[in-house]
DNA sequence: ATCGTACTACTACGAACAATAGTAGTAATG
DNA sequence: CATTACTACTATTGTTCGTAGTAGTACGAT
């Protein structure tokens, strides 16, 4: 699984709260941090991501703009499939999941694989 | 979210595929690792999986035996839980989540709800 | 043209955690 | 009572992450 350090989360939070790709100078302005991080550091943050393949980035002028590579949303996803890939009993699991979630949010379950996988 | 290294995720593998609370010397010869990692070695893995409370312990003679404080499916099912609350649209993750795992899961993940939180 | 500014590449180091294991002490067993 | 097996304590190394400096380069303004 990929396994992310606290500053590279909160950089990713800002990545995926940005509406557009995101420069360094721009990512430290918005990470808020006290005290705020170097430019480069977090330079080197993005350049350790960009590695991971969790983000991608495109040219802005003479600076780097970096964008996530997939979703807050698809991340987790995947995450949570990960994980219960690596789990024996998936059926074990998955009850165990539901248990853990509120019935409203699995009747929101059941309506989405209702409109979703449903009727195809 | 609880984050295991290496060694750590398959002394937990050993110790969820155990029936009985398992001893070091017990852990070290299933895990079949190559080379054999020192006994204390898995001596302090095993301390420190009991430090995070992530293995129980018990008397077995002059040993201790391990066991695991949760099953490997409650395990990936909290953590599965953990990675939704970080998500910021829950919806929008579960429907990706959906997206992630076969119809026949779908089926099964909506007859286990019917058959637990349906009827109350 | 050149001077300052802003950005990048390269490099390095410290902190935290994980992996690895030795040594010394102690208890059980034969 | 000697040998063996286990524990506690301690130490070292590796890896990843957080942190940042320095040097180089391109661009915009004057």
């Amino acid at each position: 699984m990929r396994r992310l350090g606290d500053l590279e989360a909160a950089v990713m939070e800002v990545l995926w709260s940005a509406t557009e790709p995101a420069t360094v100078r721009r990512v430290l302005g918005e990470l808020g941090r006290d005290p705020e991080p170097a430019y480069t550091t977090i330079m080197t943050v993005l350049d350790n991501l960009h590695r991971k393949g969790m983000v991608t980035r495109e040219r802005d002028g003479r600076a780097w703009a970096y964008l996530p590579a997939q979703s807050r949303e698809d991340f987790a996803a995947e995450t949570m499939a990960e994980v219960l890939d690596a789990a024996a009993d998936r059926s074990a699991t998955l009850l165990r999941f539901i248990g853990r979630i509120s019935p409203e949010e699995q009747a929101r379950l059941r309506e989405l694989m209702d409109r979703n996988g449903g009727p195809s």
